[in-house]
DNA sequence: AGCACAATTCAACGCATGATGAAAAACGTG
DNA sequence: CACGTTTTTCATCATGCGTTGAATTGTGCT
């Protein structure tokens, strides 16, 4: 029985860097950044500290190649957007919840959250990415005041995705997604439709 | 001129111990508690790191320590309780708003907030805190189902914190209080004691 | 005045981390 | 089959962290 050597390749055609960067992702998604060392990711992966160093060259690269969305937000709420204000709320939620609910996509998504909520290396995307692309899909919704609508949607919004999914409150994490839709969807529509007082 | 010299007991009577607990408070709130350093914490307070050990002996202590809140949340809602579920949107708001407002208490609702959404320590605090102290706040403001209404209340709020404390999102921090309790408080109220689908 | 005690700093420890460079093993191409 | 290229590990470095124990200086009591 011949045991592989410790150094130097490995026989077969292992995709290493995918499982490096898929322990990655999911690591990123679960502790953050700064929660995230590349000796823990490293040791997930089965492999040596070294290799991902020599496949992502720093951190901060691995972290960016993790964060790679399979997906354009802005073209998956254009369905959403097409079709005007009427019944918005409910649209908009239903698509948030199902890439959310997306096994492929939620590490991304939470690594993100994560690092928006925590670390400071999330100025960029707190000042990029909220007011860059989900502001604008947000205000073609509206009919008036989208500055101060907006605002109003993105809370009940946020507080949905950080109950769920952040923080995992089980009331709210083993609820249906239709469930929220048809409960939460109509404040939505009245932020973004109804009167504001 | 007589300068200081640098070991020993300083002159006069200040109160370092506050200094180092004010300076923690301040870092637990930007940084949350990993991104909080013992070295940083003692600078900020113009003192040795090991005076903050001498204090307060460990880095958790310290974290305990600067969490330790000026009031008792149940007894801070207890007006809001006391006048029942008509109109408790508004009021729920305008208390919750008013302390999360206050400069004196701010630092350490922050401190538990950022531990709650990213650090895993937080896990005593997102399962002891969340139901055990404001689940059954809410639940009172109810008149049915609270086990329904209690977690839509809770995304509401826990979005409109985050998005004005922790993100610090422009467009929801620099609005007025009452506005936020204006256009919010009658969802929340909804949710409290509206039709559920 | 003397003395116990509190406050404060210095120097150092052990450890984990991100990173680097060289060496070894398998692969692919000519 | 030989040789360059890619993949993989090992050994190591410098840095920053939490923590500790001893040393030094001021305060307050008797």
């Amino acid at each position: 029985m011949s045991v592989r050597p410790s150094r130097g390749r490995r026989p077969g055609a292992p995709d290493t860097r995918a499982d490096v960067l898929a322990a990655a992702r999911a690591s990123f998604a679960e502790k953050g950044f700064r929660g995230t060392t590349i000796r823990a990711v490293a040791a997930a992966a089965g492999v040596d500290p070294a290799l991902v160093h020599h496949y992502f060259r720093t951190k901060d690269d691995l972290f960016v190649a993790a964060l790679e969305l399979p997906m354009d937000p802005r073209q998956l709420f254009a369905p959403v957007v097409a079709q005007g204000p009427d019944g918005a709320g409910e649209r908009l939620l239903r698509t948030a919840l199902s890439v959310w609910d997306d096994p492929a996509v939620q590490p991304q998504l939470l690594a993100v959250a994560r690092s928006i909520l925590s670390e400071d290396g999330g100025r960029l995307l707190k000042e990029g990415f909220l007011p860059v692309v989900i502001g604008p899909v947000l205000a073609a919704l509206t009919r008036d005041r989208p500055e101060e609508r907006v605002p109003l949607v993105a809370t009940q919004v946020i507080g949905l995705i950080v109950a769920r999914y952040v923080i995992a409150v089980p009331a709210v994490a083993e609820l249906p997604a239709e469930d929220l839709v048809a409960r939460v969807g109509p404040v939505l529509q009245h932020y973004l439709t109804g009167d504001l007082p």
